[in-house]
DNA sequence: TAGCTCGGACTCTAAAAATT
DNA sequence: ATTTTTAGAGTCCGAGCTAT
């Protein structure tokens, strides 16, 4: 259960509530972030579901939501059913807006591989003084009568960014084996259950300089809320799981039947190293399930390698330029301060 | 070190296919 | 008639170069 720890002396980690969760509970779950220089707590969420009527998540679904660096994962006990991952889902902390374009950007711009913005002359030319040439350029119509190949079927009615159909499956341990379920905790019918089961489920992403990957989440079975509450729909859920971190004052009381454990236990046959917290030694390795999720600096023998998946979309017709001097390039992110240089000619 | 270039990751969306 | 899947076409991030 709860025990107290010394309060870590790690680096503070940002802890950004997306904004698709803000909807969730009147925008006021989770509570306020622990104070600097202390982990996190983590959250059961439920998953954003996109399309979803109230916003809310579908009966029965919950998502565990962990902060980064914070997850180790471990294959549940032989014989127990566990939730498994697809590679690359990102944590919902972890998720990063999607980028935004403009519809058109000026031909500066454009040329320029650069921001553009809806107005005429747009900001970045106005910047560079070049307003005059700040135009839109001609979008070409779309090539019609293209005949394709037959679609693959894929699950609808599902959060696009979990449901990816198939996906590789944690290769199965020669102790047991790690299944699929759905979110009551009944054995998968299908391809689409198991669809349906996975996005119940989160994936945590390590801190970027930690260089480590995605970490996947195998829960036990019967640790799901199976139905949540009428009138509740997308209210959080508290789910019974084991997590850790750091207890009140500097984390959040866990839900129910949680416990805190400070380390992980080491895998068999992979040695564990410390996790980020300088105290380690107590290591109340919970039994009930194999699920541990404990603080660690990112460094766990699961990790996938983290990196973009790329649709395998090849690029497109790339634009051939070379010479033209396009006044201003260089560029920051919107909201950070612009400094470019002036335009030269 | 600041500014520029540009490869390719990401987004947007309309056409093709699949369903209802 | 609608919905879902795909992929063409464009935007623009950010690594690597260049100029100062
Ligand atoms: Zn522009
Ligand atoms: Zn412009």
């Amino acid at each position: 259960m709860t025990t107290e720890q010394p309060k870590p002396a790690d680096p503070p980690v940002a802890y950004p509530l997306p904004p698709h969760f803000q909807h969730y509970n009147g925008g006021t779950f989770p509570p306020p972030p622990p104070p600097p220089g202390v982990y996190p707590p983590m959250f059961a969420y439920p998953p954003p579901v996109e399309g979803h009527p109230e916003g809310g998540p579908p009966p029965g679904l919950i998502m565990f939501h962990a902060p980064p660096g914070m997850v180790y994962a471990y294959p549940p006990p032989p014989g127990q059913l566990a939730f498994a991952v697809p590679p690359g889902a990102p944590s919902p902390s972890m998720m990063k807006p999607k980028r935004k374009q403009v519809k058109m950007a000026c031909t500066n711009c454009a040329t320029a591989c650069k921001r553009c913005d809806e107005a005429r002359p747009c900001e970045r030319c106005l910047k560079y003084g070049i307003q005059d040439s700040c135009i839109d350029g001609q979008r070409k119509e779309r090539k019609k009568g293209v005949k394709r190949g037959p679609y693959k079927r894929k699950n609808k009615g599902m959060d696009p960014t979990f449901s990816d159909g198939e996906f590789p499956q944690p290769a199965p341990p020669e102790n047991g084996e790690w299944q699929a379920a759905s979110s009551n905790g009944s054995p998968p019918a299908n391809a689409s259950t198991t669809a349906a089961a996975i996005h119940a489920v989160a994936q945590f992403a390590a801190p970027p300089e930690a260089g480590a990957g995605y970490y996947p989440l195998y829960y036990p079975p019967g640790h799901f809320v199976a139905q949540i509450p009428e009138g509740q729909e997308g209210q959080p859920q508290v789910v019974q799981y084991f997590m850790g971190g750091y207890p009140p004052p500097y984390g959040y009381a866990p839900p129910p039947g949680a416990t805190f454990v400070s380390a992980p236990p080491p895998l068999p046959g992979q040695p564990v190293e410390a996790s980020n917290s300088s105290d380690k030694s107590a290591e109340p390795a919970p039994t009930t399930n194999g699920v541990v999720i404990a603080a660690s600096d990112g460094a766990d023998p699961l990790s996938r390698k983290r990196g973009r998946i790329s649709n395998g979309t090849p690029g497109k017709s790339k634009k051939t330029k070379t010479s033209d001097k396009d006044p201003g390039s260089e560029d920051v992110d919107a909201d950070k301060e612009d400094s470019d240089s002036l335009p030269s000619n």
